[in-house]
DNA sequence: GTGAAAGCGCTAACAC
DNA sequence: GTGTTAGCGCTTTCAC
């Protein structure tokens, strides 16, 4: 059995209370007692019942982190740069994966205030209607991460999706291309809607007709990617390079390419939002938007600890720059080594 | 304010054990109350204090769930099963990466313990002086996965190293290669243990000497991949095949043959131990040894739920089989479509 | 500077 | 069947 307070009170022939203000450095005692209970706490393994404080001060020293889907390559850096950025603070996190489902997002933030989280992170699934509004509503600090939230002003942190797909599409307008595909997130989410407005942006400014013909957008996973390559390469309209707007998208993209027997970049040339370290291993190298994504997870999860701390500045948007990096896929044929 | 039992029960006009009987499917209770207890709640819009209740029963509704490092695709997986298992148990997720070290390992456990986890599900650092064994002592359910503890007896679920090591190099030698190379982890882990033992009798089953020179282990991350790689390359001792003991490693491995200009597999055929999503990707395609990695998450999720719930049965270990996926890094290349 | 006592929200033992 | 009561292990007034 685990020792609780009052052992350590008893050994220190202290009362609780001055376990309790001697343990959490609270002002007003001796220095001799503060040793007296320390000691007794190492001697009896003491460790403060996490769960019994969360009651009694009404908020645990947990954090809930809501991703759609850790096995998103993406969602896994963001969680590992939460999870430190915790550790740090001596916070736990608690995980949901709300698979884009509402109704999983509901359920879980239901969860998490019942379990009188400290704050939460979340890559909402909607963008209003936002079961979070709970929590706004009970004052529960929240960060969104990666997508915005409309309807609930919160603190926001995410990459500039607007001028990293802008830069991939002037990237591949400077190569020579004009008739460029996009496979892209719905424009219902926020990285959907910014990405396709970096990519008319580019074209725009090169005076490069918009097509309608050439945008590709659904759920933004690997089946999607797969289906739209199929449609791209049987298009009447064929483009000459396919911007995929997120890194499953590119998987699938690039696995129909391939056993469709398609060369890339001499049939189409390809830039990935999202870089992945597996894009260095293929052959051609593919060309890829990089976003900061520990350093989003990090940021995040500091806002979130400010306000957990009982910050009161008004709400803030920090946006990253995101980083173009040129391989392979994207250069013509005649430029690779 | 969320509201408490305490209003339900004013609403419904009962004491508030009624509440708690009632919505907790407790027996002995009249349908009529259930009922009005039931409206009561969803008018107030009533979600009992998990914080309240694991105080009182002890134990709260999370399972803690510690691994080296979320980023390795192998544990994301690992993680989304235990996440489902528990999401399907109403159970929450608490997520620990200990990075390797014992000391973060050992923070954790204490947390953890805080925290009165219902379970702890662990991929240890270490197979003995763990940690962990504080749990055990203080009666906390445990399941070891995927790599073995071998001072707590602890219901244990992984893959078949043996014979998943022993198909890859058994394939190897029947592709005609005699001096293949392993790059495993130090054999002080289960994991590399296993793996090197499956390398070895593959050897001896065809009688082929095994060669201390040919034996690359190390942490098994990508830079330990990339080092031998270069070691093998300027070896006098030149193998035909190098079997990579883990997808870190592969990429290590891979990437330095890449840039050295090596071809794969005229100079090394590769198998690499874990199968991952974008071995079809590249050119040539990589031969792995696939996991069941989702598999091991579910089963251990499942059993560490069986001992939550009381089970007292004897201490049991999973064992499953792997599957050898055989592509192109490992076919000669003659027999390359 | 320290102790006594109340109470966070729930459940379980015991009455009736 | 249902209510009363105690108490899980802490923190935080309020005394002194």
């Amino acid at each position: 059995m685990p020792s609780t307070i009052k052992d350590v009170a008893r050994k220190a022939g202290v009362s609780s209370a001055t376990v309790s203000r001697a343990l959490s450095g609270k002002p007003h005692v001796r220095q001799v007692v503060i040793d007296q209970v320390r000691e007794a706490a190492l001697e009896l393994d003491f460790h403060p019942s996490r769960v019994a404080r969360s009651l009694r001060v009404q908020k645990s020293s947990i954090i809930g982190l809501i991703i759609s889907d850790i096995l998103n390559p993406f969602f896994t850096a963001l969680v590992r740069a939460v999870e430190d950025s915790a550790s740090r603070n001596e916070y736990g996190v608690f995980l949901c994966n709300s698979d884009e489902s509402v109704e999983k997002e509901r359920a879980y933030i239901e969860l998490l205030q019942a379990e009188n989280v400290a704050g939460v992170l979340i890559s909402s699934t909607q963008e209003n209607d936002s079961p979070s509004r709970r929590l706004f509503e009970d004052r529960i600090p929240i960060v969104a991460v990666d997508r915005r939230m409309l309807d609930v002003p919160v603190d926001t942190v995410l990459a500039d999706n607007f001028s990293g797909s802008y830069s991939a599409v002037d990237h591949l307008i400077q190569q020579g291309h004009t008739r460029i595909a996009i496979v892209a997130a719905q424009p219902n989410r926020t990285t959907g809607r910014e990405r396709l407005a970096g990519y008319r942006q580019a074209l725009a400014d090169h005076n490069i007709p918009f097509c309608d013909e050439l945008v590709y957008t659904g759920i933004p996973n690997r089946l999607t990617g797969r289906l739209y390559a199929k449609e791209i390469t049987q298009s009447p309209i064929q483009p000459t390079a396919i911007f995929c707007g997120n890194n499953l998208l590119t998987v699938g993209v690039l696995g129909y390419l391939k056993e469709a027997g398609c060369n890339i970049p001499e049939d189409y040339a390809l830039v990935s939002f999202d870089d992945m370290e597996w894009y260095t291993m293929t052959s051609p190298t593919i060309t890829a938007v990089r976003q900061p994504v520990y350093e989003l997870g990090r940021q995040a999860a500091d806002l979130l600890f400010e306000r957990i701390n009982g910050s009161v500045s008004p709400v803030k948007e920090i946006v990253l720059e995101t980083q173009l990096v040129v391989r392979q896929s994207s250069t013509s044929a005649r430029r690779i080594v």
